[in-house]
Formats: structure tokens, C-alpha cells, sequence
DNA sequence: GCGACTCCATACACAAGTGTACTGTGAATG
DNA sequence: CATTCACAGTACACTTGTGTATGGAGTCGC
């Protein structure tokens, strides 16, 4: 929306690195959410954590809301994205799901902040309709996606998108049970074979 | 000016009900938290919505955090409590499993505020050593008190529990994903029924 | 009818954060 | 080289919030 003008003046800023751009607060503003949800950014603490002080942050951004609607409308570009990159790596559906089940369920490090980040977006939009938008527009791509991978192999099309919400639901839902409960590590991999063999049972030659 | 007036209504009823209760300030934090979450949870705005200055709060509480860490326990013993009133309302177990998901995954108005409270309870427990703990304790015994409603029915013991995870894990994911999707109605209801019938074809006698 | 106790109000000191108007600087361009 | 302009610093006014110290109005026991 208003970032449109940015991308016109970039061309000023090649190679020194010593500015700061504005996806470097949002990089910022991403590490705060992670760490204490929305409510934790704060120009302030976010200028600090940069060396900078508020008047680079008032140059690149109106104001606090406008940070965090540009953070919003950034996580589901890149999100859509992502499935978009899915979409195109064609393998056959059963080996995909497999992989994307083992890189949202299991990957631990590298995956944490971006589930802090996605959880916490998920809280935002409980209460703000710009989020809870754009959350919608993601999680229908996701489910559509997989559906489409499950329809794949899935004689019953209606059944296999019922069984794609659920599958989804079951994902999200163990991040957000499983975060507090040490048991962790074997649950989700009990958990994970057990929808693969759900799948399993269910799927006949379209 | 309205807050002196509502003070002065107040004075003049009963003393039972003119004294505010520590209770009374959970409750108050509750609604707070249902609306935003525990940031939400503002000393000064408690005392304005009850009608009284700060002056009450600090009697009855040491200071905010004490707020908070009441609330969780309360919170806690509460989810824990009503468990064991399930435990004791003894049913077969296929027809109490379909009650509690009628009732936790259907049932919007009453349920609405109590289950914001929850994710908003599973939004803290990311960053608070307390909540997790507590949020550890209540997922532990839900998932038990399930495990052991399918062990009923379910010949495979270890099965059984996983499934009861993954239902849970499903129950909860549901309520997360599912608040910002606006088909959620029909979606739940299908997802319900999905659950059912996945738990129908594992269902052998013991 | 007088302490003593409960519960809330008032007032103060302090911290953290927002937004804005203005100033300063360094580098690319002309 | 001087200018311009992207970018950051500074200073100010304002808001909201916390915690504490203290006073004061009802109420109960004895």
C-alpha cells in the first residue's frame, strides 16, 4: 500500500549497509514478536536493540500501527509464497506431505522463532481484523494445498479435504499444546505416524 | 465522574456486595484477558471497569504479578476441577467423548469467553515459566482423562493414548485455526464428525 | 462508644512509551 | 564543490501505567 514509494527511492542505497531499511524493522519488530508476542514491540526497545534511536524508525514507518500492518501484509506474502515454491517442486503428493509433515512437525531450531512468530500472529488476530485476515487468507491457502495433495490419492474428493482440515488443525494445534509438554519429541512423533497411517487407511486410487 | 457515581450506588448496597473479593478482581481480569490477552491486564483499567481506584487492588493483591499468578492457579484448579466432575458423572465412555466434543468444540456463546481465556493462558505459557507449568498440569490431565475414555473401547492400550493425543491436539488446533475462518460452523461440524468416525473404525472391544 | 480492623480513596514519585517538530550529517549527483 | 536528500539524532509535550504512603469512612467486638 504505502510501501510502493520506498522501492522507487531504493535505488539511492546500493552497497553501504550502514542505513537501515525498513525490512531491517521489520526483522526487528519479528525478533520482539517471537520473544513476547505483539505487544512486546515497542519502538523504543526496537530502536535500542538496532543502536538507533526513534527518528530512523518515524522516517521509514508513520507510525507504531504502521509497523505492524507492513509486518503483516510481509509474514503472508512470504508465507503464500513458500507454497507457492511447494506447489512448483513437483514430486508425486505422498512423499510431499511426508516431508512437509517432518519440516513443521519435527524441525526444531531454525523453525522455533518462525512458529513464535506464526502462534503469535494467530493471538493477533483474535483481536485485530487486519490480522485475523490475513490469517484466514493463509490458512486457506495451506488447507487448499493440502487437500489438493490429498485428493492426489483420495478417491472420496469431499473426505480428503475434510481430512486436510484435519490434519492441518491437528498440526497447529501440536505446536500449541505440545510447546509447554516435555514429552515433546516422542508425542509428535507418535503423532505423526499415526496421521500417516489414518492417510494410510484411507487412501484408494483416485 | 461516573466511576464516583457508580461508588456511591455501591456504598449503599449490602456489604456483601459492596466489598470487592480477590475473586471478584480475577473475574475482572478475566474479561480483560478474554478481550486482549494478559497484556491487556492493566492494573489502573481493572480498577476503573470495577469501579474503584487502585487503592482496593493493592490491599488485596501484593502487586500485578501476584494478579497474575493467582489468576493461573485459579485457572488451573478450575480445568482441573471440572475434570473431576467428569470422572465422577459416570457414563460409558463413547457417549461422554461425543458429549465433551459437542460441548468443546460446538457450543459457541457460553464457551467463547472461556476459550479465549484459554488461548490466551496457552499465549503466556510461551514466555512464562508459571503459566507453562500450569498449562503442562491441565493439558497432562486432559489427555489422560481421554486416553482413558478410548481405552474403554480400544483393544490396543498404547494406540489408544496416541489417539487421544492426537484428538486433543485436534480439539485445540481446531479453536485456534478455525476462530478467523468464517466457514467455521460447517467446518467444525465436519471435522467432528471426520473424528468420530476415525475413532469408530479403531473402536474393538477390550 | 471506643479501639481495631477492613476496605477503599487520594496523592505523589517514578518509569516507559508515543508522536512531532526540528536539527545535523554524510554521500551521491549535477 | 555546493546542493540535495535520505537518514538519524535531539528535545519536548503528552499519555498511561506502577507502586507506595497515608488518610478516612464504615463496621464489629467487647
Amino acid at each position: 500500500m504505502a510501501s510502493a514509494k520506498v522501492s522507487i527511492l531504493r535505488s539511492r542505497l546500493p552497497e553501504k549497509e550502514r542505513k537501515l531499511s525498513r525490512d531491517t524493522w521489520l526483522d526487528g519488530a519479528a525478533a520482539a514478536i517471537a520473544e513476547g508476542g505483539f505487544d512486546n514491540v515497542r519502538v523504543l526497545t526496537l530502536a535500542r536493540r538496532l543502536g538507533v534511536t526513534r527518528g530512523s524508525f518515524y522516517w521509514h514507518f508513520k507510525d507504531h500501527a504502521d509497523l505492524v500492518a507492513c509486518f503483516l501484509d510481509r509474514w503472508r506474502d512470504r508465507r503464500l509464497g513458500e507454497l507457492a515454491y511447494l506447489r512448483n517442486s513437483s514430486e508425486d503428493g505422498k512423499s510431499e506431505l511426508r516431508r512437509i509433515f517432518h519440516t513443521v512437525l519435527s524441525e526444531p531450531a531454525r523453525t522455533t522463532r518462525q512458529m513464535r512468530v506464526e502462534l503469535a500472529v494467530r493471538d493477533l488476530a483474535r483481536r485485530d481484523t487486519h490480522a485475523a485476515k490475513i490469517v484466514a487468507e493463509v490458512d486457506r491457502g495451506r488447507i487448499e494445498h493440502c487437500a489438493a495433495l490429498l485428493q492426489e490419492s483420495m478417491a472420496d474428493k469431499k473426505q480428503a479435504r475434510d481430512l486436510a482440515l484435519l490434519v492441518y488443525v491437528a498440526t497447529i494445534g501440536g505446536r500449541v499444546v505440545l510447546t509447554s509438554f516435555r514429552e515433546s519429541e516422542a508425542a509428535i512423533n507418535r503423532m505423526d505416524n499415526l496421521i500417516e497411517e489414518i492417510l494410510a487407511t484411507r487412501r484408494r486410487p483416485a
